[in-house]
DNA sequence: CAGAATCCCTCTGGATACTG
DNA sequence: CAGTATCCAGAGGGATTCTG
């Protein structure tokens, strides 16, 4: 049979790990420079402190970023990008692109299927108005 | 200031739906051909029906599949791509690309991690021999 | 065939408090 | 500063049953 793509569980598993929510949100801030934990949370918004300690450890884990300890007074800890990671960049930076272009076709795709419901729950049952022949 | 890019929650929302666990598999069979819902189901394991409804349903929401349904004697309904997912085709197959060809690379890195936890843990505390009794 | 509905349980994710 | 630990509500997912 030899199907062209055959996505493994491995595959998925990754993919699902480094394209998630955060995920995402995290490599597109180090994609300009390494970061510091704290500064992290500052410039993503609604991003717990849980959630984005969750995420780093995940992305460290699959060799997506890089964690370093300085030992300086107060603690401090940068992340940034791997080889790994870097070599995902332009795939990633085209996928937000793709987003932000798609955005007011997806919003109108959401409002006729919406549209499409409403009639459908509304419209059909009761013998009534039935529009366009 | 001027950051390059500000992701929106809006954006972050939609990546998320489209590159979700199932999305990406449905959206990659869906690309070699349309295909009815059981035989979505049977091409990828370990989907349950549950699943494969939320998640269709959400993609169509999106814009993202077209469904049809044939008035034929038992109902048959058929999912395919959108011009809008269409679009996104050609990202989808090199992400699937990138991940086959590093998950080599990600399986060395975590083996790392683990390894690096497990010196922290054991290694460093109990002056040396720390057995029990 | 293509789902919708139900039950049930896990696991995520927020809020809060504490630590080296 | 950079986390860990705990609690707890709520969404998500599996298994099963029913239907046009």
């Amino acid at each position: 049979m030899t199907d062209t793509t055959q996505i493994t569980p491995e595959q998925r598993e990754l993919l699902a790990q480094v394209l998630d929510k955060w995920s995402l949100h995290v490599l597109d801030r180090l994609c300009e420079h390494p970061h510091r934990f704290n500064e992290l949370r500052r410039t993503i918004p609604s991003l717990t402190q849980k959630s984005l300690t969750t995420t780093l450890r995940r992305l460290e884990r699959n060799g997506m970023i890089e964690r370093t300890m300085l030992s300086t007074r107060p603690i401090a800890v940068e992340y940034r990008l791997t080889p790994l990671s870097a070599s995902l960049q332009s795939l990633l930076d085209a996928l937000l692109d793709w987003s932000g272009a798609n955005l007011p076709a997806v919003r109108r795709a959401r409002e006729e299927y919406e549209a499409a419901r409403d009639l459908e729950d509304h419209g059909g049952e009761g013998a009534g108005v039935a529009a366009e022949a």
